[in-house]
DNA sequence: CATTGACCTATGTGTTGCACCTAGGTTTAT
DNA sequence: ATAAACCTAGGTGCAACACATAGGTCAATG
Protein backbone atom coordinates (compact mmCIF):
# COMPACT_ATOMS: atom_id res chain seq x y z
CA UNK A 1 0.00 0.00 0.00
CA UNK A 2 1.54 3.45 -1.09
CA UNK A 3 1.28 6.87 1.14
CA UNK A 4 -2.15 8.01 -0.40
CA UNK A 5 -3.57 4.96 -0.15
CA UNK A 6 -3.05 4.38 3.48
CA UNK A 7 -4.09 8.25 4.18
CA UNK A 8 -7.28 8.33 2.35
CA UNK A 9 -7.83 5.14 4.20
CA UNK A 10 -7.10 6.45 7.51
CA UNK A 11 -8.69 9.84 7.15
CA UNK A 12 -5.61 11.78 6.91
CA UNK A 13 -3.36 13.36 4.48
CA UNK A 14 0.21 11.72 2.41
CA UNK A 15 1.77 14.61 4.19
CA UNK A 16 0.70 13.70 7.36
CA UNK A 17 1.44 10.25 6.85
CA UNK A 18 5.06 11.28 5.48
CA UNK A 19 5.89 13.29 8.30
CA UNK A 20 4.85 10.16 10.77
CA UNK A 21 7.27 8.28 8.73
CA UNK A 22 9.97 11.17 8.32
CA UNK A 23 9.61 11.43 12.62
CA UNK A 24 9.93 7.29 13.16
CA UNK A 25 6.48 6.76 14.11
CA UNK A 26 5.24 4.56 10.76
CA UNK A 27 8.34 1.77 9.30
CA UNK A 28 7.25 1.41 5.62
CA UNK A 29 9.42 -1.21 3.45
CA UNK A 30 10.86 0.68 0.65
CA UNK A 31 10.30 -1.31 -2.93
CA UNK A 32 13.30 -2.44 -4.55
CA UNK A 33 11.61 -2.14 -7.68
CA UNK A 34 10.65 1.64 -7.91
CA UNK A 35 11.73 3.04 -4.57
CA UNK A 36 8.44 3.66 -3.11
CA UNK A 37 7.25 3.58 0.60
CA UNK A 38 5.18 0.22 1.37
CA UNK A 39 2.77 0.26 4.13
CA UNK A 40 2.31 -2.27 5.93
CA UNK A 41 -1.57 -3.53 7.81
CA UNK A 42 1.31 -2.98 11.22
CA UNK A 43 1.79 0.82 9.94
CA UNK A 44 -2.04 0.81 9.24
CA UNK A 45 -2.48 -0.25 13.21
CA UNK A 46 0.42 1.91 14.24
CA UNK A 47 -1.27 4.68 12.47
CA UNK A 48 -5.04 3.73 13.98
CA UNK A 49 -2.95 4.24 17.09
CA UNK A 50 -1.36 7.39 16.37
CA UNK A 51 -4.45 9.03 15.29
CA UNK A 52 -6.30 7.52 18.48
CA UNK A 53 -3.35 8.96 20.73
CA UNK A 54 -3.58 12.47 19.28
CA UNK A 55 -7.26 12.69 19.97
CA UNK A 56 -6.91 12.39 23.18
CA UNK A 57 -4.46 15.06 23.37
CA UNK A 58 -0.42 13.22 23.16
CA UNK A 59 2.13 14.85 21.34
CA UNK A 60 4.11 13.61 18.88
CA UNK A 61 6.84 13.10 21.35
CA UNK A 62 4.58 11.89 24.02
CA UNK A 63 3.29 8.74 21.26
CA UNK A 64 6.86 8.77 20.32
CA UNK A 65 7.80 7.62 24.26
CA UNK A 66 4.90 5.27 24.26
CA UNK A 67 5.71 3.35 21.81
CA UNK A 68 9.25 3.30 23.04
CA UNK A 69 8.46 2.16 26.18
CA UNK A 70 6.37 -0.77 24.97
CA UNK A 71 9.25 -1.72 21.87
CA UNK A 72 12.08 -1.91 24.97
CA UNK A 73 9.80 -4.69 26.54
CA UNK A 74 8.31 -2.53 29.16
CA UNK A 75 4.66 -1.71 30.06
CA UNK A 76 3.80 1.69 28.66
CA UNK A 77 0.56 1.77 30.44
CA UNK A 78 2.22 3.95 33.98
CA UNK A 79 3.70 6.17 31.38
CA UNK A 80 0.48 7.00 29.72
CA UNK A 81 -1.20 7.97 32.85
CA UNK A 82 1.43 10.15 33.48
CA UNK A 83 1.63 11.55 30.42
CA UNK A 84 -2.05 12.36 30.21
CA UNK A 85 -2.37 13.58 33.52
CA UNK A 86 0.20 16.39 32.36
CA UNK A 87 -1.44 17.00 29.19
CA UNK A 88 -4.73 17.47 30.96
CA UNK A 89 -3.48 20.24 33.05
CA UNK A 90 -2.23 21.70 30.23
CA UNK A 91 -5.63 21.75 28.22
CA UNK A 92 -7.53 22.65 31.21
CA UNK A 93 -5.28 26.35 31.47
CA UNK A 94 -5.97 26.18 27.59
CA UNK A 95 -9.61 26.21 27.89
CA UNK A 96 -9.30 29.04 30.68
CA UNK A 97 -7.62 31.37 28.84
CA UNK A 98 -9.48 30.57 25.53
CA UNK A 99 -12.73 30.81 27.65
CA UNK A 100 -11.33 34.17 28.72
CA UNK A 101 -10.08 35.57 25.90
CA UNK A 102 -13.42 34.64 24.06
CA UNK A 103 -15.25 36.53 26.87
CA UNK A 104 -12.67 39.74 26.21
CA UNK A 105 -13.69 39.48 22.67
CA UNK A 106 -16.84 39.54 23.35
CA UNK A 107 -17.10 42.06 25.85
CA UNK A 108 -15.02 44.63 23.05
CA UNK A 109 -17.80 43.61 20.35
CA UNK A 110 -20.40 44.53 22.59
CA UNK A 111 -18.98 47.37 23.62
CA UNK A 112 -18.25 48.78 19.96
CA UNK A 113 -21.21 48.28 19.32
CA UNK A 114 -22.76 51.14 20.18
CA UNK A 115 -19.35 53.36 19.94
CA UNK A 116 -18.79 54.89 17.27
CA UNK A 117 -15.68 54.85 14.84
CA UNK A 118 -13.31 57.55 14.71
CA UNK A 119 -9.42 58.69 15.60
CA UNK A 120 -10.62 61.16 18.67
CA UNK A 121 -6.88 61.94 19.68
CA UNK A 122 -6.14 58.34 20.13
CA UNK A 123 -2.68 56.83 18.64
CA UNK A 124 -3.16 54.21 16.34
CA UNK A 125 -7.17 52.60 16.86
CA UNK A 126 -9.52 54.66 19.58
CA UNK A 127 -12.22 51.03 19.48
CA UNK A 128 -8.76 48.99 21.02
CA UNK A 129 -7.56 51.89 23.08
CA UNK A 130 -10.36 52.90 24.85
CA UNK A 131 -11.65 48.92 25.51
CA UNK A 132 -12.22 48.56 29.01
CA UNK A 133 -12.45 45.03 30.15
CA UNK A 134 -15.51 44.71 32.32
CA UNK A 135 -14.00 41.78 33.60
CA UNK A 136 -10.58 42.80 34.21
CA UNK A 137 -10.94 46.32 34.55
CA UNK A 138 -10.30 46.27 39.04
CA UNK A 139 -12.08 50.12 38.91
CA UNK A 140 -15.63 48.00 38.26
CA UNK A 141 -14.51 44.85 40.85
CA UNK A 142 -16.51 43.85 43.16
CA UNK A 143 -13.26 44.41 45.43
CA UNK A 144 -13.97 47.77 45.03
CA UNK A 145 -12.69 49.85 48.35
CA UNK A 146 -12.80 52.97 47.56
CA UNK A 147 -16.20 54.57 47.49
CA UNK B 1 15.05 54.26 27.30
CA UNK B 2 16.94 51.08 26.54
CA UNK B 3 15.05 47.55 25.69
CA UNK B 4 15.07 46.14 29.05
CA UNK B 5 13.63 49.61 31.40
CA UNK B 6 11.17 49.76 28.11
CA UNK B 7 10.06 46.28 28.96
CA UNK B 8 10.45 45.86 32.28
CA UNK B 9 7.96 49.39 32.46
CA UNK B 10 5.37 47.37 30.52
CA UNK B 11 5.77 44.05 31.74
CA UNK B 12 7.38 42.20 29.10
CA UNK B 13 10.47 40.68 28.18
CA UNK B 14 13.27 42.69 26.54
CA UNK B 15 12.90 39.93 23.98
CA UNK B 16 9.58 40.46 23.30
CA UNK B 17 10.19 44.56 22.55
CA UNK B 18 13.28 42.78 20.13
CA UNK B 19 10.62 41.30 18.29
CA UNK B 20 7.91 43.20 18.04
CA UNK B 21 11.10 46.39 17.02
CA UNK B 22 12.42 43.11 14.68
CA UNK B 23 8.95 43.20 12.68
CA UNK B 24 8.76 47.24 12.41
CA UNK B 25 6.25 47.90 15.20
CA UNK B 26 8.42 50.09 17.01
CA UNK B 27 10.56 52.32 15.82
CA UNK B 28 13.26 53.41 18.34
CA UNK B 29 15.90 55.48 17.16
CA UNK B 30 19.67 54.61 17.52
CA UNK B 31 21.91 55.94 19.17
CA UNK B 32 24.92 57.32 17.71
CA UNK B 33 27.31 57.23 20.75
CA UNK B 34 26.81 53.95 21.29
CA UNK B 35 24.67 52.09 18.73
CA UNK B 36 22.04 50.88 21.27
CA UNK B 37 17.87 51.45 20.57
CA UNK B 38 16.68 54.28 22.69
CA UNK B 39 12.94 53.85 22.82
CA UNK B 40 10.67 57.06 23.04
CA UNK B 41 7.54 57.74 25.23
CA UNK B 42 5.96 56.97 21.46
CA UNK B 43 7.39 53.56 21.60
CA UNK B 44 5.82 53.39 24.76
CA UNK B 45 2.15 54.24 23.65
CA UNK B 46 2.90 52.12 21.02
CA UNK B 47 3.61 49.05 23.02
CA UNK B 48 1.16 49.46 25.05
CA UNK B 49 -1.68 48.99 22.18
CA UNK B 50 0.18 46.52 20.78
CA UNK B 51 -0.42 44.70 24.44
CA UNK B 52 -4.12 45.75 24.60
CA UNK B 53 -4.27 44.52 20.98
CA UNK B 54 -3.16 40.87 21.76
CA UNK B 55 -4.90 40.47 24.98
CA UNK B 56 -8.15 41.03 22.71
CA UNK B 57 -6.84 38.09 20.53
CA UNK B 58 -5.47 39.76 17.29
CA UNK B 59 -2.35 38.73 15.54
CA UNK B 60 0.74 40.52 15.18
CA UNK B 61 -0.08 40.95 11.34
CA UNK B 62 -3.52 41.79 12.22
CA UNK B 63 -2.07 44.75 14.64
CA UNK B 64 0.79 45.52 11.52
CA UNK B 65 -2.47 46.00 9.45
CA UNK B 66 -4.43 48.03 12.00
CA UNK B 67 -1.25 50.36 12.57
CA UNK B 68 -0.58 50.06 8.59
CA UNK B 69 -4.26 51.76 7.71
CA UNK B 70 -4.19 54.17 10.62
CA UNK B 71 -0.24 55.31 9.92
CA UNK B 72 -2.27 55.82 6.34
CA UNK B 73 -4.61 58.70 7.39
CA UNK B 74 -7.21 55.97 7.03
CA UNK B 75 -9.44 55.07 9.83
CA UNK B 76 -8.57 51.54 11.72
CA UNK B 77 -11.99 50.98 13.40
CA UNK B 78 -13.81 49.41 10.19
CA UNK B 79 -11.14 47.23 9.79
CA UNK B 80 -10.45 46.32 14.11
CA UNK B 81 -14.39 45.25 14.08
CA UNK B 82 -13.86 43.02 10.85
CA UNK B 83 -10.54 41.62 12.11
CA UNK B 84 -11.89 41.35 15.53
CA UNK B 85 -15.05 39.16 14.30
CA UNK B 86 -12.98 36.73 12.16
CA UNK B 87 -10.80 35.98 15.20
CA UNK B 88 -13.54 35.57 17.22
CA UNK B 89 -15.02 32.71 15.66
CA UNK B 90 -11.45 31.28 15.85
CA UNK B 91 -11.53 31.34 19.28
CA UNK B 92 -14.88 30.18 19.67
CA UNK B 93 -14.00 27.19 17.47
CA UNK B 94 -10.47 26.56 19.38
CA UNK B 95 -12.70 27.10 22.91
CA UNK B 96 -15.20 24.25 21.33
CA UNK B 97 -12.31 21.62 20.39
CA UNK B 98 -10.52 22.26 23.73
CA UNK B 99 -13.61 21.60 25.38
CA UNK B 100 -14.07 18.71 23.48
CA UNK B 101 -10.66 17.30 23.87
CA UNK B 102 -10.93 17.84 27.64
CA UNK B 103 -13.73 15.94 28.26
CA UNK B 104 -12.33 13.00 25.94
CA UNK B 105 -9.62 13.13 28.59
CA UNK B 106 -11.76 13.32 31.21
CA UNK B 107 -13.40 10.31 30.10
CA UNK B 108 -10.25 8.00 29.40
CA UNK B 109 -8.81 9.05 32.86
CA UNK B 110 -12.06 7.90 34.31
CA UNK B 111 -12.05 4.75 32.34
CA UNK B 112 -8.96 4.43 32.79
CA UNK B 113 -9.16 4.59 36.49
CA UNK B 114 -11.06 1.11 36.97
CA UNK B 115 -9.02 -0.60 34.14
CA UNK B 116 -5.82 -2.40 34.50
CA UNK B 117 -2.35 -1.93 32.76
CA UNK B 118 -1.25 -5.28 30.49
CA UNK B 119 0.04 -5.00 27.31
CA UNK B 120 -3.10 -7.86 26.70
CA UNK B 121 -2.57 -8.53 22.79
CA UNK B 122 -2.43 -5.07 22.24
CA UNK B 123 -0.16 -3.78 19.85
CA UNK B 124 1.10 -0.79 21.74
CA UNK B 125 -0.74 0.13 24.66
CA UNK B 126 -3.95 -1.04 25.54
CA UNK B 127 -5.14 1.57 27.49
CA UNK B 128 -5.05 4.11 24.01
CA UNK B 129 -6.13 1.45 22.23
CA UNK B 130 -8.79 0.17 24.57
CA UNK B 131 -10.80 3.44 24.97
CA UNK B 132 -13.78 4.08 24.06
CA UNK B 133 -15.16 7.48 24.19
CA UNK B 134 -18.81 7.47 25.77
CA UNK B 135 -19.33 10.93 23.67
CA UNK B 136 -17.63 10.32 20.26
CA UNK B 137 -18.95 6.25 20.12
CA UNK B 138 -21.30 5.97 17.42
CA UNK B 139 -22.76 2.84 19.13
CA UNK B 140 -23.66 4.30 22.09
CA UNK B 141 -25.80 7.59 20.83
CA UNK B 142 -29.20 7.87 20.80
CA UNK B 143 -29.53 7.81 16.96
CA UNK B 144 -28.67 4.14 17.02
CA UNK B 145 -30.89 2.55 14.95
CA UNK B 146 -29.94 -1.23 14.43
CA UNK B 147 -31.28 -2.76 17.35
C1' DC C 1 5.85 5.75 -28.84
C1' DA C 2 5.42 10.07 -26.89
C1' DT C 3 2.66 12.37 -23.91
C1' DT C 4 -0.42 13.19 -20.15
C1' DG C 5 -2.01 12.70 -15.52
C1' DA C 6 -1.66 10.89 -11.30
C1' DC C 7 1.12 9.07 -8.40
C1' DC C 8 5.74 8.74 -5.92
C1' DT C 9 10.55 10.49 -3.82
C1' DA C 10 13.62 13.66 -0.68
C1' DT C 11 14.38 17.90 1.02
C1' DG C 12 13.40 22.51 2.26
C1' DT C 13 10.46 26.27 3.66
C1' DG C 14 6.42 28.63 5.94
C1' DT C 15 3.33 29.07 9.78
C1' DT C 16 3.04 31.89 15.13
C1' DG C 17 5.21 34.52 18.78
C1' DC C 18 8.32 34.66 20.91
C1' DA C 19 12.61 32.31 23.91
C1' DC C 20 17.12 31.22 23.74
C1' DC C 21 21.89 31.11 21.98
C1' DT C 22 26.18 32.94 19.81
C1' DA C 23 29.65 36.03 19.54
C1' DG C 24 30.68 40.15 20.31
C1' DG C 25 30.70 45.50 21.92
C1' DT C 26 29.62 49.12 25.96
C1' DT C 27 29.25 50.93 30.37
C1' DT C 28 30.05 51.18 35.12
C1' DA C 29 32.04 50.00 39.28
C1' DT C 30 35.66 47.93 41.89
C1' DA D 1 41.98 45.31 34.47
C1' DT D 2 38.35 42.80 35.14
C1' DA D 3 33.84 41.54 36.31
C1' DA D 4 28.85 42.44 36.07
C1' DA D 5 25.24 43.92 33.68
C1' DC D 6 23.75 45.84 29.97
C1' DC D 7 23.52 46.25 24.69
C1' DT D 8 23.79 44.58 19.40
C1' DA D 9 22.56 41.52 15.08
C1' DG D 10 21.52 37.42 13.50
C1' DG D 11 20.36 32.64 13.82
C1' DT D 12 17.95 28.56 15.77
C1' DG D 13 14.17 26.05 18.14
C1' DC D 14 9.46 25.06 19.13
C1' DA D 15 4.52 21.84 17.05
C1' DA D 16 2.51 19.58 13.63
C1' DC D 17 2.02 19.61 9.78
C1' DA D 18 0.98 22.16 4.72
C1' DC D 19 3.00 23.45 0.79
C1' DA D 20 6.59 23.98 -2.75
C1' DT D 21 10.56 22.28 -5.60
C1' DA D 22 12.58 19.31 -8.72
C1' DG D 23 12.54 15.24 -10.19
C1' DG D 24 11.40 9.88 -11.02
C1' DT D 25 7.49 6.17 -11.99
C1' DC D 26 3.55 4.11 -13.91
C1' DA D 27 -0.61 3.30 -16.61
C1' DA D 28 -3.43 4.61 -20.25
C1' DT D 29 -4.14 7.24 -24.28
C1' DG D 30 -3.81 9.04 -29.20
Amino acid sequence: MYVKQLAKLMGVTADTVRHYTRIGLLHPIRSEENGYQEYTKQDQQRLKFIISSRQLGFSLKDIQHIIGESEQGNCPCPLTRKLITKRLEETEALFQETLKLRNRMHAALAQWDTSADGANASDVCSLIESFVDPINDSANKEQRNDD
